[in-house]
DNA sequence: TTTATCTTGTGAAGCTTTTCACAAACAGGC
DNA sequence: GCCTGTTTGTGAAAAGCTTCACAAGATAAA
């Protein structure tokens, strides 16, 4: 086993994950390969960075001949992690939670939400397609005995601090972050924030500000 | 006014949308300066980084005192292009797109969803506090009646690409898509997408593959 | 077998972003 | 007015990421 390579950059990381999509598409139009070029062209990248990407875990191509989409896919559903099944815990019952719930393709992907908790008394109790909501008091129970690892947070921004770290107390080592603050945690603990109104800030800097703010004033 | 300068990153541009969300927190608590120190342990990130960000604009500190909060706050607002209202039209009422819909701090920054579209004949017609679901027909029409630049694409992917394109034509120029696809659009169209299922990924590389899976398996 | 054509895998180059480090600026106390 | 302690603004260095360009491997056809 070779010692510790320089470790994987998150953006490439992120482009597995739109490669594994294509190759999906493209398994299921039962295209055999693929080569560099095209999955650029369907991933919106460029064929000498799909190459890289990959290469960085294996030789998966044939010269000449590109990549075969099937073994492709299984690899990095390999290298992702996804071939096992990620139990997943939902913070918060509420808006975005009940969306992110219902949503089918998280769980064809391999997470399950298995657990959902809420703090608002009228939600605890209900059953959501077989999944009941639990009090927050049972949050560390809950983790414990599902053994999940990775957690959501859909809860309003006040209480998201204190409530991360309460999932990392019980257990919890990946969390997903809706709620728009940053989160400070052990560094050992993996954080993705999904910060939707900066994602509409950005597009608003970008038609109000190319032309116009880019100028520094000074005086 | 000088001429075009080398233009802003994205990554900048979305550190400073964290600041700003900082910046309102200490307006509110009252604190009328901040350190680069102190922006940066709150945002997450390093005080060179804050500097360097906000010196692309700019000289908006003091030296040895920091920066006045409600002034920067201001400065950042207006770089952002968040002094004016962006009206916004939803396509697909399902479930993501009513959390949406229904989310107040959209509405707080300047973004107001004026118009919801959707396709299904069950959802067509009903009104979702004042705004009146239009069918898919009147897209374009809508659109332009209603002056909206910023488009948030809430459907399945099956449906993206093509309703995008409408979205384009109709004068939207920046789009916030959640459907799992890679939208192809002229160059001038901005696109932010929001890869939810990408987000859980990235997670389970991290968590199954920091030890494990950056090996490459050669043979 | 040889030739023509394709496409990968990958060092090296080029580019971008982040970090470093320090002079210059400012406030407050004496 | 001058010293002390602090913090900005910014070139320069370092680190990181993407693109380039091409040798090497593979196929297919003659
Ligand atoms: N709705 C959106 O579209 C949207 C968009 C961007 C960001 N967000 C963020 O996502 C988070 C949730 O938003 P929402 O719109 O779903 O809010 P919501 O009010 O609809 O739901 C929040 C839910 O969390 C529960 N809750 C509150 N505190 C809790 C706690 N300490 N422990 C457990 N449960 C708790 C509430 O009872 C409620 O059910 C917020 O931080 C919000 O800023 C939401
Ligand atoms: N729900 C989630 O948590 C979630 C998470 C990640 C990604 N997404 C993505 O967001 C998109 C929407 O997901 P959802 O869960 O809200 O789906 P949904 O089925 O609940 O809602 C989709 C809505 O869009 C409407 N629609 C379909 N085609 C349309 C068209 N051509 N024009 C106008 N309206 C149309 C449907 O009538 C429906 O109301 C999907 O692409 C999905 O992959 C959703």
């Amino acid at each position: 086993m070779p010692p510790n390579l320089p470790s994987v950059s998150d953006s490439t990381i992120r482009r597995l994950s739109l490669y594994l999509r294509v190759l999906e598409e493209l398994n299921e139009a039962s295209e055999p390969t693929v080569s560099s070029r095209r999955l650029a062209e369907l991933a919106g990248t460029s064929a000498a960075q799909v190459r890289k990407d990959l290469s960085r875990f294996g030789s998966f191509g044939k010269r000449g001949l590109g990549y075969a989409v099937d073994p492709l896919e299984r690899h990095l559903r390999e290298i992702l992690g996804l071939q096992r099944r990620w139990p997943v815990v939902l913070v918060g019952a509420g808006r975005i939670g009940s969306a992110l719930f219902e949503y089918p393709y998280f769980r064809e992907r391999g997470f399950e939400i298995v657990a959902v908790v809420d703090r608002d008394p009228a939600k605890v109790g209900r059953r959501w397609n077989g999944v009941k909501i639990e009090p927050v008091e049972s949050l560390s129970k809950v983790v414990r005995e599902l053994g999940t690892e990775l957690g959501i947070l859909a809860i309003p921004a006040d209480d998201a601090q204190a409530t991360a770290e309460a999932l990392v107390n019980a257990g919890i080592r990946g969390i997903l972050n809706f709620a728009p603050v940053q989160l400070h945690l052990r560094p050992e603990i993996v954080v993705n924030e999904v910060n939707l109104t900066l994602e509409l800030e950005a597009l608003s800097f970008a038609l109000h500000g190319s032309s116009r703010a880019t100028s520094p004033e000074r005086d």
